[in-house]
DNA sequence: CATTAAATGCACTACAGTTGCATTCATAAT
DNA sequence: ATTATGAATGCAACTGTAGTGCATTTAATG
């Protein structure tokens, strides 16, 4: 048994071919990715079951959902020990408006706000857009 | 010449009859709306010439566009003196998760953010989610 | 009134997200 | 080993937001 097929296991998920290379190739990388972009690395993917299989995953604290402005969903990989499913891991993310790719930035966290008289938070989305550090290189 | 017409003409926005019925609707609302708020407050409304409407005032810097998180696009008429198509005016928003309502905070600007050498920060979004003031009495 | 550009109305496209249902697959019970 | 069961998948279709192209109407100008 593999370390991802462990993985699923401990997280109450059935490690099938398909969300095992799922989440192989989120594991492969770096950034976030929208449905689109699973769907296209594998050609014989069917959009249904990515998007249920991320619902799963999502569902069982196995990846969380990104909003980064674009109004695509992005999903990533968490961290081992984060527990996103509690609103408890609000690090913030970055969107590069060059090349479009979007990062967690799993050590920053989203610093405590003060909220008006009367309202109550119970989670948070940062986004910083701008350029990236490959970006910015060049 | 009303007040909404000295508005529009001051950023150089033609004041026609629809423009001020929708600059109305959104003085009153206290909220952020979304492009099918509007269609449903007005039965004659046309769609296309809100969806345009709206464009045409937040390049003109009259409304700004918020990103709630909800993946629907809200409006909210920009404060005087903001200045958020230059990026410098990022107040945070609050959406509620019980009415669905999205409001600006406008006195909460948010904090500024160390970003990871390489990355170049040239806008921001922060949205809290919660339970809004007028929910939380209940 | 004639000219001209902006604004609007209508139709249609694009696409992410979502659901229903039949089928296949894996597992466990017999 | 066979069967029964539920989970996972595949296929088709629908939804709602966003966006575009183009003809028509409206408003401002001389
Ligand atoms: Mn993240
Ligand atoms: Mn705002
Ligand atoms: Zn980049
Ligand atoms: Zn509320």
């Amino acid at each position: 048994m593999t370390d991802i097929e462990k993985t699923l296991e401990n997280k109450s998920v059935r490690p099938t071919a398909m969300r095992i290379l799922i989440y192989k190739y989120m594991a492969e990388k770096e950034i976030a990715v929208a449905l689109t972009d699973i769907e296209n690395a594998f050609e014989k993917a069917e959009r249904t079951t990515l998007y249920r299989t991320l619902k799963t995953f999502e569902e069982k604290g196995i990846v969380h959902q990104i909003d980064d402005g674009t109004n695509i969903s992005k999903f990533a990989l968490c961290e081992p020990g984060c527990n996103c499913e509690l609103d408890q891991d609000l690090h913030l993310h970055f969107h590069c408006s060059n090349c479009d790719k979007t990062v967690c930035l799993t050590e920053h966290k989203i610093p405590h706000i003060n909220l008006p008289t009367g309202y109550i938070a119970e989670d948070a989305n940062l986004v910083i857009k701008g350029i990236c550090d490959t970006c910015s290189q060049h």
